[in-house]
DNA sequence: ACATTGACCTGGGAGC
DNA sequence: TGCTCCCAGGTCAATG
């Protein structure tokens, strides 16, 4: 479900109300989410000062003293901050209980998403330590993009869809991207010249930027912490578009796969 | 090193 | 109403 706009808005949303509390008592109703809950995650946080939330990629990393909370969203992750008597119901798998009387809770129908616990610094931890660059810091540029990609054959879709390659970029923001870039996204990445990867590198950027600035997109069930939809549903362009007139040129927005994920675009103006 | 596919899971919608 | 089939915002592991 969640790219990196949906983590970014739910980081944004949570923080203000949990950072600096202390865990009181942490609620696993469900032990396996794409891995086991460790064991060792209880006993870790408890009477922890919560220090602070960043995010990497797509994962959010909870500071405390004793060690990093890493956290993944899945496709249906997600997570609220609730009065502490709320009570739960299917799918809330996890509750993380403060100080403060609010609790923390991660609710996800898939159970796709991951809660792993690191006592070491969570950037050597292999599933972060293996990510790219962050799109929207200054190392995501035209320069690194032609480096990573120059002997690729892969559609280009594919390569920004790689976490290896760019952080936290998903198949709604990868599309939108292509389209604002003008990129055909089955063309072969490393056919793409340098000029066009500069428009595609600010794409991305804007694209990321303005969907955070609307809290996200919400396509069926992504809400921000405070219970409201994303409104970069409305901006979309291109994905969920297919049939419908090219907001460009009016030519009807084409559906495809590529590596089995679903894509749109404009075969006039994506070349 | 790179490319492709299956696997993990539930829920919702389309079509019959 | 209910069944079956297909699809979904992710990404790791296994295979070629």
């Amino acid at each position: 479900m969640p790219e990196l706009p949906e983590v970014e808005t739910t980081r944004l949303g949570i923080a203000p109300h949990i950072e600096g509390a202390t865990v009181t008592r942490t609620i696993i109703r469900y032990p396996t989410l794409r891995w086991p809950i460790p064991k060792q995650l209880k006993s870790a946080i408890q009477d922890q000062a919560l220090q602070r939330i960043t995010r990497r990629g797509k994962y959010l990393l909870f500071d405390f003293a004793s060690g990093t909370l890493i956290l993944h969203l899945g496709m249906s992750g997600r997570l609220r901050v609730l009065e502490a008597d709320c009570v739960a119901e299917k799918h809330d798998h996890v509750d993380i209980h403060f100080s403060n009387q609010r609790i923390l809770r991660y609710t996800d129908p898939r159970r796709f998403g991951a809660l792993l616990f690191t006592k070491e610094n969570p950037y050597q931890h292999p599933l972060i330590a293996s990510i790219g660059v962050e799109p929207l810091t200054d190392a995501f540029n035209a320069e690194y993009l032609l480096s990573n990609l120059k002997h690729r054959k892969s559609a280009i879709k594919t390569c920004l869809l790689d976490g290896r390659i760019v952080a936290g970029v998903g198949n709604i923001y990868a599309t939108e991207s292509l389209f604002i870039a003008g990129i055909d996204p089955r063309k072969a990445a490393g056919k793409i010249p340098e000029k066009k990867l500069m428009r595609l590198v600010e794409a991305v950027k804007m694209v990321l930027t303005n969907a955070i600035k609307s809290g996200g997109t919400t396509l069926k069930d992504f809400l921000q912490a405070n219970g409201k939809p994303g409104y970069f549903s409305l901006e979309l362009k291109a994905y969920g578009n297919a049939g419908d007139p090219c907001p460009q040129c009016k030519k009807i927005l084409i559906s495809a796969r590529i590596n089995g994920r679903a894509t749109v675009f404009c075969k006039q103006c994506q070349t």
